[in-house]
DNA sequence: TCAAACCTTCACATTGATGTGACGGTCAAC
DNA sequence: GTTGACCGTCACATCAATGTGAAGGTTTGA
């Protein structure tokens, strides 16, 4: 598959595939011609790559924990430095701080626009 | 509270504070000698703003949703224009769409840290 | 053979969240 | 009354994620 096509299955754009493999957080081979070539499995990549980034994770971040998540695994037991796994817990942490965070305010949002539109404002609603 | 105290508290800089403030997020009093003076309930809103900031918001969309957050409520039924109803339920799906990769990830990291470190993979490997 | 639609690299521009420093006023302590 | 630690504004710098366009090669189809 080429960058257009992959662009398209991701809704990302071309510049922006070519940023995250010139950031490493993806690779290409290339035909012939010099145009890239990317596998099937670049889609859920991408859209993974993308999800994180939206979720204000830096590509610095991201490249380290991608290779983390791969089924099969391609980074073995002993490739993980103390460094690496100590990185790793920072950022499971940062993340679930992060998902705190969000759900709260999401779940605010959620019952305000219950009590705006007159709903039985649900059961978070105890108080007041 | 004079800007210094409120960054200390908040674990932010100057500099940011004023920013927030600029960008409509937080506002100020004023001292007669120019100084800004924070009521101590904006600890938690800075706080709050941290939080929406590391997980991706932009400033534009945290101050449309922050007015709705707050207990009891400063924007009342009438006060909701539909276009603020639409932009909250967006930024509500948005949200439940970023705790959702975070989650994912985070949970992906969480085990490949007990396999490296040789713990018993915890319940969310059933697979494999 | 020409045009359209791809692709390449390079490079400059922009936006949002920040850092930093200049320059000056205020205030408290010594 | 001077010094140091605050505060104010203003402005320029930076970094990451993007947009955009130039200049050119490739492939496909009329």
């Amino acid at each position: 598959m080429r960058i257009g096509e992959l662009a398209e299955r991701t809704g990302t754009s071309r510049r922006l595939l070519r940023y995250y493999e010139e950031q490493g957080l993806i690779v290409s081979a290339r035909c012939a011609n010099g145009y890239r070539d990317y596998d099937p499995r670049f889609v859920d990549r991408v859209i993974q790559i993308r999800g994180l980034l939206d979720a204000g994770l830096p590509t610095r971040i991201i490249k380290q924990i991608l290779p983390c998540l791969d089924k099969p695994r391609s980074i073995h037991f002993p490739d993980a430095t103390p460094e690496m796994l100590a990185t790793l817990e920072r950022e499971r942490d940062r993340m679930t701080e992060r998902i705190t965070c969000l759900t709260r305010n999401r779940d605010a949002i959620a019952e305000y626009l219950d009590v705006v539109r007159g709903d039985a404002p649900s059961a978070a609603d105890a108080a007041s």
